[in-house]
DNA sequence: CCATGACCCTAGCACCGCTAGACAATCGAG
DNA sequence: CTCGATTGTCTAGCGGTGCTAGGGTCATGG
């Protein structure tokens, strides 16, 4: 039995590696250059080797995407933690998001804005997708408002920052003012 | 000399063909199922003919996102001059942008989530980009507040509305509380 | 020792964006 | 009116994509 506990090990070793070789190339070079042929080369494996770990590259795009919500909600919990009263919470909060954004641009477009065959917004979305958001909403809540389902407010809060991300990420918003805006955000969404 | 000219307008007939062609198969079947071989077949035409036109198939979003442009920019200005008070202008306008969005989900994308080779937020910017921006900011800075400089407090309303409009159409926030959403993001950014 | 089964690779499909080069139609000069 | 030049379009093909069928190799269990 041992052996066959050994290769379903090394099994799930590789199928580590290849969501790690993924989400490296993404972000070295951008997801149009993760083709099977290249992920399959840098592995070291033939392309058939993903196909039985993944049913397609959409679902290796999910793999990536999974992790980075586990890392996001990780590091928006990291800085709401360490900040004082809700305004600052909130403020850290945005800072946080916008710069995992920027700092794991592959990541992100795993996340929100590529298919990677995942449910959000319902009962069988994965559970790192329910915990980021919730991630978000501990700290949000505090700021909804009196009356305003704190749900809503969050959703509402989480689509400007995604804007300000997408936008700012291709061009359409200049990079320089970006501290600002998130200041003025920040101070026009939350109530205090 | 009327041979020429004739040639001329065939010519530009035909380039508008293409981008309208471009356009109504990417709303059916969506971006993906816009392929220059099928374009081409559409247009009853072959691949090459597109390349005499454009540069390749980017070019070709480019030119979808232009038209888009400009109907964007007319859709929110008939909303706005509708409406009675600043507050109410304002609320008009988020309705009509992501009206847009909802309705021509592909125009919209050709905008602001592909790359259309179109520069933005700069000197060289087309002429229809600037001018839908401009139609936001016309609105939008009689809500901007005191001390806030307009142009800012448009892009992070731009980036708020951008947010909301593409979660919702990639399935990351449910439809059904568009209303309320909006509601909220214009009571809180917009300064009466 | 050998049959069995798990495993992985080679080779190939249909499609993609894009382009070279052949061919036909049209034009202008003599 | 004829004939070379130009313009316009097409066929065919290149190197790439995601994905898969089928064969061969090698360790395993009887």
């Amino acid at each position: 039995m041992s052996v066959k506990e050994r290769k379903e090990r090394e099994r799930a070793e590789r199928e580590r590696l290849i969501v790690a070789t993924a989400r490296e190339l993404a972000e070295q070079q951008g997801w149009d250059a993760v083709t099977t042929r290249r992920l399959a080369e840098r592995i070291e494996y033939s392309q058939p080797v993903l196909y039985s770990h993944f049913r397609g590259k959409r679902e290796i795009i999910g793999a990536v995407a999974l992790e980075g919500a586990v890392e996001l909600a990780a590091a928006v919990r990291a800085a709401t933690a360490g900040a004082d009263g809700p305004r600052e919470r909130v403020a850290a909060l945005a800072r946080a998001y916008l710069d995992f954004a920027e700092h794991n641009p592959a990541v992100y477009d795993a996340l929100f804005q590529l298919d990677g065959g995942l449910a959000y917004a319902q009962e069988d979305t994965p559970e790192p997708l329910k915990d980021a958001f919730a991630a978000l909403l501990e700290c949000l809540a505090e700021v909804a408002g009196d009356g305003v389902h704190p749900g809503m407010f969050t959703e509402v809060f989480w689509a400007a920052l995604h804007g300000l991300a997408t936008l700012t990420r291709t061009g359409r918003l200049l990079p320089e003012d970006a501290a600002p805006r998130v200041e003025l955000l920040v101070a026009r969404l939350a109530v205090v």
